[in-house]
DNA sequence: TTGTTATTGATAATATTTTTCAATAAGCCA
DNA sequence: TGGCTTATTGAAAAATATTATCAATAACAA
């Protein structure tokens, strides 16, 4: 089921600036924040307010479409995610990030916390910094540090 | 080498709201942001502007004596960290964080994750959530969902 | 104790996010 | 298809959060 029909059968419209902004997001492949969202849009010849995008955002968010990305240096930004299980690795140089399948290794160490902390592991939040194969390459012709 | 040691042989001068504001994260157990750090301050008495708490997370985030804690909902705090590779698990009832420390088991997702997507893994942000030992009491008592 | 200079705090300037509400348009139904 | 209902949008303003500036202060070395 495409994100379109998930948004419908939720009891949501489909509107034009909510198609915009996840098309753009799906074209785009790193994180875009609000401000960013809105100023690739106006740049497309797409005039739609600021709000509309938070509010779309947080929307698509609370539904599970697309999910929060943490760079290093703690900003924020937002990306469509498959359904099930994934995480994403972000390069440190371009940002492109790529999407991975979470695997079921990290039981143990959920066993681990739990004997430790007594904790009850509900949750987790994963993401990988590196660099991507063109930066890799660019780093090897030491044109990025 | 315990943090002021650190930060005094680092150059950095050892002020009084330093001091306060870690004082303050180390004895919470749970992450602060700014305001929460500013405000719970004055309430102890402790008179300092809010510009300096924020100078101040920036200069221990940068020198790696404080790490970002991600909430679920993204909301982000800081919280003192210990030398060496540790992660987090945050209670998402009442916020408690414990550290644990990071395992070397994840060299076997690193090395899938290269495999698939050629990225070159170079770090990682891993946080879990869950009960604390606490809130699980609560949830068996009904008091929370 | 004194001098040097990193650090603070007050104020102002920016930037970001949320609220409000009338105007618009998406989707349903005849 | 064309109108009806109401979710959704956009503009403006309000509220929050963050950063910049600079004189006054205090940490620390000598
Ligand atoms: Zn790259
Ligand atoms: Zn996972
Ligand atoms: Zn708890
Ligand atoms: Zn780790």
């Amino acid at each position: 089921m495409d994100w379109q029909t998930f948004l419908s059968k939720a009891g949501y419209r489909l509107s034009e600036p909510r198609k915009r902004i996840m098309k753009l997001m799906e074209m785009a492949d790193k994180p875009l924040n609000p401000l960013a969202i809105h100023r690739l849009l106006r740049e497309q010849g797409v005039h739609l307010g600021l709000v509309s995008v938070y509010r779309t955002l947080e929307l698509f968010f609370s539904l599970g479409l697309i999910s929060q990305v943490f760079q290093p240096d703690g900003l924020v930004g937002y990306l469509p995610v498959s359904f099930g299980h994934h995480h994403f690795i972000v390069c440190q140089n371009c940002h492109k990030a790529v999407e991975f399948l979470g695997s079921e290794d990290m039981q143990e160490l959920i066993q681990r916390i739990h004997s430790e902390t007594h904790y009850q592991v509900r949750d987790h939040l994963l993401q990988f910094y590196g660099l991507c194969p063109e930066c890799q390459a660019l780093l090897e012709n030491g044109d990025i540090n």
